[in-house]
DNA sequence: CGTGCTTTTGAGACGACTCAACCATTGTGG
DNA sequence: CCACAATGGTTGAGTCGTCTCAAAAGCACG
């Protein structure tokens, strides 16, 4: 079976099989994670670069009043994050939604593969800017969008996202989601997002299946709802890849 | 005077004059925007790369229903952007607020340099880690914050980034925004803005001067308001710096 | 078959929005 | 140098979406 890493990145472009092997070959080992346990935590020192193998993990920051924002959710073949390759001090702390599998990377191999190999620096050059852009959905999706927009729209992202990486793409949210996060995520209350969720089940939009797990029962449907650009995320194959070994190793 | 983009540059760490000296040879060509001209375009193909040298633009995306999300402010120093290293179609626009001078960068080269430069690679990863830092707390302030809260941390955010670049760091917002500019950032409607920007004046914690603009009388006391994190932005030298040369020529 | 957690539902409050009128500033042409 | 237009800012009144508090209902697990 192959790593939901490599699955994502071939989305964005070319990444041969030896290029694929390289960056599984900077894997030092695997970590599991309990759910409801930090990867990372607000304020702490951390220089640790990995991916997400399996599990949902969510990234998020409280605040002086108690209150939490999710930033963003960490799905299977999502890298958390270059940012390890720096050593700050967080602004946020990162927790397992499920039970996670973590591959743990050796930075010095990284680093010397990106350098060398021009089709992974590309792969992960893509990865940072798919990244950017869902944050930047969910600043417009907070700011700009109802509540029953905002819970529309991050349903479809997640289904999309989770498809990615090898997950189901039927509809189905992989992960049960309390209202809370849903809450935490879109800058509602749990309650509200109760009370929107149950409209949109009222509607036959979405069903809510056993464990809790959401299923989005017409895609397109709530896609046109919700002002959902289907194109986002699809990244499709650039025009003409730019080719960061032709300056490197001119 | 030295280029806005180098004095940001080494508030994250060191970058001795030759680097310095290299990245600014990077430069093509200057290009001068006028204010209300777009600097890039939604939907358009980009694979141009610039910093700005002077001047302040906003990234923004235009919803269906016809309201817009401003995602960031770019100042003097702001690298706008690594995207443009991707040839990708824009989910966003930038437009220029004031006139803009760009430096237009050539691609090859800059790729080149950060290949063979360990200090302009450091600082340039700082840059980018420094953005995304931007971005999140963007989504914490609009999920999370009041009005009132919203608004003073978005200027306190501003005089910082302002200062980083050279520009003043006595509190004074060196251009004016209009109320629907400041709305359109923080997802509120201009009027709510206004009156939470008096209710600031009010209370003696903002000053409007001359052309519009506004300036921050205490910053500590809207600090101390705005759950204002003062160590953000800093991004203290690191203690460790890694050293992307190590791995990379080793 | 409790026990604890999440979800749902209801009622009322409040923050932000809408619409609309008026005011202030700046720039322009007579 | 003034009158005027254009733009952006302020203020008021009423509405609406989301929040708060609280209680009850489901559900999972020991």
């Amino acid at each position: 079976m192959t790593s939901p890493l490599i699955l994502r990145l071939r989305h964005h472009g070319k990444l041969g099989d030896r290029a694929a092997q390289a960056l599984l070959a900077c894997r030092k080992r695997n970590r599991l994670v309990e759910p409801g346990h930090c990867l990372m935590r607000q304020a702490e020192r951390t220089s640790s670069l990995f991916w997400i193998e399996s599990g949902w993990a969510m990234r998020y920051r409280n605040l002086a009043n108690g209150r939490r924002q999710i930033l963003n959710m960490l799905l299977p073949g999502d890298i958390c994050d270059l940012q390890g390759l720096i050593d700050t001090r967080a602004d946020h702390s990162v927790k397992a939604m499920t039970a996670v599998m973590l591959c743990e990377v050796d930075p010095a191999r990284f680093l010397q593969l990106l350098h060398d190999d021009p089709e992974v620096a590309t792969s992960l050059l893509w990865s940072v800017v798919q990244e950017e852009g869902i944050l930047r959905e969910h600043i417009v999706r907070i700011g700009r969008r109802s509540a029953r927009v905002r819970l529309a729209h991050l349903l479809l992202e997640l289904v999309r996202r989770q498809a990615l990486g090898g997950g189901p793409s039927d509809g189905l949210v992989e992960v049960a989601l309390t209202r809370e996060v849903m809450a935490d995520c879109l800058g509602l209350t749990p309650v509200h997002v109760s009370r929107t969720l149950s409209e949109l089940r009222r509607e036959g939009l979405v069903v809510l299946e056993a464990q809790g797990r959401l299923r989005i029962t017409d895609i397109d449907a709530l896609a046109r709802e919700a002002d959902y650009d289907t194109r986002y995320l699809h990244l499709a194959r650039p025009d003409h890849a730019l080719d960061l070994a032709g300056a490197g190793q001119a």
